[in-house]
Parts: structure tokens; C-alpha cells; sequence
RNA sequence: CGCGGGGUGGAGCAGGGGUAGCUCGUCGGGCUCAUAACCCGAAGGUCGUCGGUUCAAAUCCGGCUCCCGCAACCA
């Protein structure tokens, strides 16, 4: 019986199609799955959908089709993305599916049971045309992100699960095991969110329907987590009968997600299973994000990236290099073409594929295709041997502490050395004198031998070019095994070896940079002029509502505590008034005072920062920066505007 | 005084008391087996800033400053 290991990625959220960043968890998941699976285990490699909750109901309603058939094309998008980047994984878990739904009713269920989950109120804004409630940071200007009017504060019924019960042992499960990786993230989560105090979470809603029932209260929905995170379990087969291997494979060897919900699973997960009394997983890795040129990832900026795009010029296993090789351990990784591009000339191209192409070769031409029996050993060679053994260990250690970026870079330096190796030996001046055959000989077989073994290493990380590395070499036996990635000397002594393709082009930077400037551009343009049509079209009366008055302002200061308010003193004419604007990061107060503006008179007084604001600046989003509308000087104060 | 991360040669990062290191880029050289690839060498840094501890500080301590996340407010 081998040993087994379960690795997880979270369950992905299909309210939008997958992109990069979804990527890098689920391939850096698929190379640890494969690398186990060489190394025998047995291995379950989950990965699925979340697909419940309002927003999916939401959007599905702006589409006007089911929830259901808003998400089942979206899934089908993220399975194909796995088959495009060669995801390896064992099962796939959709929420919709039926067992699943069982085990989180009755998980919902035993949690009552137990007594840890309880009946109580949710305090929120609500919009009571939309009958939505929303939390602060999901509000638009402080309105319904969906009609886009005000929202009240309200209360509905609601479940909460006792978190606080657990605040004690949660705390230590997470100071004293390595649970959670990175460690800088173990006192995040406890300053930030046990020892402030932990609050109970709200685990049902009745304000939207799109979600697993809770079997024993109508109108109640179990909201997110305790629906979301139990599909580990349920994935497995507890509390159902799809599957029947939850004693084998529980706890799980490795949870995978991005920073931003580290603290559910780090806090709320190991809880609910304390709850239930069932094993404690054993560890959790919080990788960071892909950023892309610098910002934080997301739509509004235009700047997701599309892996289908990328797999399909570059070759996946160049996508998934690239983004396991400079995601480092723990905190964020830039993205750019630049950056993939240079990652992929370099190191795949000149280095390593360089490395085989000149070594098969050199067998060609020296061997006509095949080696000799007859080698001789010298200079150089042991040092390259010794850390081409020593390799196995060093990247098993890296991949098994979730650091893929430290696993590549041992391997690259095994490679480097076998390029200075040629130099150093001269294969080509070997080659002049038929005496030193054998010496020859000697060289080519130990660069073939360091080939088959940073190959065979590679393999979990790019498994599509990797076979095709071990055709050329002529490992066509299994010698391209894990078993022998420490061991020397395990090619045949006379291989043959096959000159093949090209196995990772070089691309050229400056037209490829074009090409891709070229579908980018069009691409944000044709969305910006969708959102504007479909904002929809108003009728005159509907703008007349707006009032909109010049104004000058006559004082301005920066809202200490504020990142991004200025606290602007405006002449409206009328007896002036305060406005609070978010433009602190784009004007001084000194270089805005003085200047006519236009703002919205008739909004509804806020406070912000404990500062009233009594109307809105006029603004232009120019790309990453607000720029502020200004009025000629000598327009008077106060006139309206239409 | 909200929480955390960070400021190291042109760019991206590593180092965490005692000759400042890696990748890319630049410049010079070598080689010609190879995907104009490979190898060697050089230039380039008062390690954000001020102060403290120490025989010795990029490294430890304190103040300041700037950047980036999270949180709170982009009316």
C-alpha cells in the first residue's frame, strides 16, 4: 500500500471566465500532485467550482437565464483551461452537484446540532427595490452596485456558527504547528483577526435562493463558507455515497490558495472541523498574486490576461514555467510580456533547449547518432555529476515546502553548468584528433546523463515537452524515471539519440510585443463601448435631475487618517459648502486651490471620515489617473450647468 | 498612533553583525557544437534617511520618510 496525498485547490468562483492568476494555483498544485505521483504515492488531486451565492443569481438574472445555466458554460471553460494547460487533476467538484449538496446539508445540520451554529440577526445596507443585501466594500459610490440607488441599513434573520468557542484553540493550532504557510502570514491572521476578537460568521441568507437549502428552516440559504470549504470533504465521499474514499484520503497534505482567502482557511476551515471532530489538514500555503505591470490584477483595469491567448503562442508548458518560475516564495510576482517573453528566451530557449539541441547534436555529427562503449573520464566531469545527483534531493525539499520558484532555480543551475561544461571540455576540439574518441564520447554521455536528469526533474513542471526531450536523448526505456534522477550512468552506454524539433522556439521580443499591443488595445476599447451602451440611455428628464453648478475652490486640505480625501471648501455662490473628493492621490490641496470646478449640487449630504461632504467633484478617469474638470477662471460662481 | 510587507548597482530580486551576491540589461573578450545560442571578464551600489548599540551594522534598536497590500472612507 503506498502512502497517500491529498492536495486541494480552492474552489474557483465562475462569476467571470478564469485567468491567470487562477492558473498559477492550479498548475503550481498539478506539478506537486505529479511530482508525488512519481514518487509513488497515491495521489487525489482536487479542484473545482463555487458556484452558488447572489452574485452568480445576479448575473445570471441580468442574462435572463437560470443560475444553472449562467455558470454551466463558464465551467466548462475553466475544465477546458485545465486540458489546455495539462492539469492532471483526479476529480472536480461543482457545488450543484447533488452530493455535495447532501454533506453540506447535513454538515449544516450536525453544526446545529452540536450547538455551534445558532439563529440570530445580520445587520447590513440594503436595497429594498433589489431585495439585496450588500456589505460595505461590494457598494457602488456608496449605492446598490446593481440599480445603483441608495441602500438603507437592515437586519434579517440569519444563522452565525460560534467561532468565538474556538478563538483559543484556533490560535494555537496556528502558532504551534506549521500549519499555515508562509509563517509571516500565522501572526496577520492573529493580530488581525483572533486576538481583535473573532467574530461569529454569518453561515445562512434568506435574501437570495441560489444555494444549498438548509433542509430544516425554509427561505434559508447556506451562505459561502460552510458551503464552499466542505467540499473538501465532500469531494471525498463524507456524509455521501458518490464516493467512498474519505477515510483514505483525509486530512489533506497540502491546501493551495491565493492570500485573499488564506484567513478562511486557516481560521474558519480548521474550526468548522474541530466542530465536527475530524482531522485537521496539514498544511496550508498562501501563495501570493500575479500582478500585471505593476497593479493588482482585476477587470476594471483591462488588464486580465488571457491564458488561453498565452498557452497558445507560447505552448503551455512556457505559460507554466513562466509563472511557477517567478512567483516567489510567499509574496507577489509581476507580470508582463516582457517578463515571460525574457523567461522564455532565456531560460528555456538559450539555456535549456539550447542545451539538448547542441548536445544531440554534437552525437549526430561526432557518433553519427549512437555512442561508443569506449569512454574515458576527466577534467570537469565530477563536479557536474556530483550536482546533477545532488539535484533529486534539492528540489524535492523545495516543491515539498511549496517553493516551485526555489525548485526551478536549482535545476537552471544544474543546466548552466552543463553549457560550461561544453566549454570547458570543447567537444569540438575533441573532435579533430580520432585518439580522443573516447574522451569525447565521455563528455556527450555525461551531458546526455545531465539531460535525462534535469529533464526527468522538469517533468512535474512541464510534462508536455519533457517526453519529447527524453525521445531526443534516447531515454526511451523508463530511464527517465524518478527513481534514477540521483543516480549517474543509468543511459545505455552505446544510446542513440534522435535530433528533433525545436523544443522551445525563441521568440522575438519587439514583434511579438507588437503583436500582442495589437490585440490588446482593440480589445479594451470594444469593452469600454459596451459598458456605455449598456449603462443605458436616459431621457432628458432624467438628467435634468443631476444639478450640476460651477464653483470655486477657496480652501483644501488633506483628511489626516484618509489615503485617498481631500477636504475641499468650495464657493458655490450660495454661502460655499464642504465637499469631500477621493483625488488626494492625484492633487496637492495647494495646487487645486484657486481653481473652478463643476459639482453635483443636489447629492445627498455623507459623511466620510467623520467629514461631511455635501456634493461630488466632476472627474475624468484618464486611464490609471482622476483628472479634475476645470472651468475657465471667470466663470462665475454658482451657474448651473446643463 | 488601525494591521502587515517592503525601500540593496539601469531593471527585477537574494542576503539578516565581520571580503555586498544572483538574474536580466550594458560594455569588452573567447568559442563555433548549438535555437545569432554558449563561456569568460569588466563597469556599475556610501544596501531609503537620521541617530543609537558594537572593536565591527545592509544585517540589531529607535525616530523619520517613501512605496505596496489589507482594513476604513474613493459622494
Amino acid at each position: 500500500m503506498s502512502e497517500k496525498y491529498y492536495i486541494t485547490t480552492p474552489i474557483y468562483y465562475p462569476s467571470g471566465q478564469p485567468h491567470i492568476g487562477h492558473c498559477y494555483t492550479t498548475v503550481a498544485c498539478d506539478t506537486i500532485a505529479r511530482l508525488k505521483r512519481m514518487q509513488g504515492y497515491d495521489v487525489m488531486f482536487l479542484t473545482g467550482t463555487d458556484e452558488h451565492g447572489q452574485k452568480i443569481e445576479l448575473k445570471a438574472k441580468e442574462q435572463g437565464v437560470s443560475p444553472k445555466e449562467y455558470v454551466d458554460p463558464i465551467v466548462e471553460n475553466f475544465k477546458r483551461l485545465w486540458e489546455t494547460m495539462n492539469i492532471s487533476y483526479d476529480r472536480y467538484i461543482r457545488t450543484t452537484d447533488d452530493y455535495h449538496i447532501e454533506t453540506v446539508q447535513k454538515v449544516f445540520r450536525e453544526l446545529y446540532d452540536r450547538g455551534y451554529i445558532y439563529k440570530g440577526k445580520y445587520t447590513g445596507k440594503y436595497c429594498t427595490p433589489c431585495e439585496s443585501f450588500w456589505t460595505e466594500s461590494q457598494l457602488v459610490d456608496g449605492k446598490c452596485p446593481d440599480c445603483g440607488r441608495d441602500v438603507i441599513e437592515a437586519d434579517e434573520e440569519a444563522y452565525f456558527l460560534k467561532l468565538s468557542l474556538f478563538e483559543d484553540k484556533i490560535r494555537k493550532f496556528l502558532t504551534e504547528t506549521d500549519y499555515l504557510q508562509p509563517a509571516t502570514r500565522v501572526n496577520e491572521m492573529v493580530n488581525n483577526f483572533i486576538d481583535a476578537g473573532l467574530e461569529d460568521l454569518c453561515v445562512s441568507r434568506t435574501t437570495f435562493t441560489w444555494g444549498v437549502p438548509v433542509d430544516f428552516d425554509e427561505g434559508h440559504v447556506v451562505y459561502v463558507w460552510v458551503d464552499a470549504l466542505t467540499n473538501y470533504i465532500s469531494a471525498l465521499g463524507y456524509k455521501n455515497s458518490a464516493y467512498n474514499d474519505y477515510d483514505k484520503y483525509w486530512p489533506a497534505d497540502m491546501h493551495m490558495t491565493a492570500k485573499e482567502i488564506v484567513r478562511f482557511h486557516s481560521i474558519v476551515w480548521p474550526i468548522i472541523l474541530m466542530m465536527l471532530e475530524l482531522p485537521l489538514p496539514k498544511r496550508l500555503y498562501g501563495h501570493g498574486w500575479i500582478n500585471f505591470n505593476g497593479k493588482k490584477m482585476s477587470k476594471s483595469l483591462g488588464n486580465v490576461i488571457d491564458p488561453f491567448v498565452l498557452a497558445q503562442r507560447y505552448g503551455v508548458d512556457a505559460v507554466r514555467y513562466q509563472i511557477l518560475r517567478d512567483m516567489p516564495y510567499g509574496s507577489d510576482c509581476n507580470f508582463s510580456n516582457e517578463i515571460m517573453i525574457s523567461r522564455i528566451n532565456t531560460d528555456l530557449a538559450n539555456d535549456f533547449g539550447n542545451l539538448v539541441s547542441r548536445t544531440v547534436a554534437m552525437v549526430d555529427k561526432y557518433f553519427g547518432g549512437a555512442l561508443i562503449s569506449d569512454k574515458v573520464s576527466g577534467e570537469f566531469d565530477d563536479e557536474l555529476i556530483e550536482m546533477a545527483k545532488a539535484l533529486k534531493a534539492k528540489v524535492v525539499d523545495a516543491v515539498d515546502n511549496a517553493q516551485l520558484s526555489k525548485a526551478l532555480e536549482e535545476i537552471f543551475k544544474v543546466v548552466s553548468r552543463a553549457n560550461k561544461y561544453i566549454d570547458e571540455t570543447a567537444p569540438w576540439v575533441l573532435a579533430k584528433d580520432e585518439a580522443n574518441k573516447p574522451r569525447l564520447c565521455a563528455v556527450l554521455y555525461n551531458l546526455l546523463e545531465t539531460i535525462r536528469i534535469t529533464s526527468t526533474l522538469l517533468y512535474p513542471f512541464m510534462p508536455a515537452t519533457m517526453p519529447k526531450v527524453w525521445e531526443q536523448i534516447g531515454a526511451t526505456n523508463g530511464e527517465a524515471s524518478y527513481e534514477n534522477a540521483d543516480k549517474f550512468s543509468v543511459l545505455s552506454p552505446v544510446v542513440k539519440v534522435n535530433k528533433g524539433e525545436v523544443l522551445f522556439p525563441r521568440i522575438d521580443m519587439d514583434k511579438e510585443i507588437e503583436a500582442l499591443n495589437e490585440m490588446i488595445v482593440p480589445e479594451k476599447e470594444i469593452r469600454e463601448d459596451e459598458d456605455l451602451d449598456k449603462a443605458g440611455i436616459i431621457s432628458i428628464d432624467d438628467f435634468a435631475k443631476v444639478k450640476l453648478r460651477s464653483g470655486e475652490i477657496t480652501a483644501c486640505e488633506k483628511i489626516k487618517k484618509a489615503k485617498k480625501l481631500l477636504k475641499l471648501q468650495v464657493d458655490d455662490g450660495r454661502g460655499g459648502r464642504q465637499i469631500v473628493s477621493g483625488i488626494a492621490q492625484y492633487y496637492t490641496p495647494e495646487e487645486l486651490i484657486g481653481k473652478k470646478v463643476i459639482f453635483v449640487a443636489n447629492l445627498s449630504p455623507a459623511k466620510l471620515c467623520g467629514e461631511d461632504s455635501n456634493g461630488m467633484l466632476l472627474a475624468c478617469d484618464c486611464g490609471d489617473k482622476v483628472q479634475v474638470v476645470f472651468l475657465d477662471k471667470d466663470t462665475p460662481n454658482g451657474s448651473a450647468i446643463r
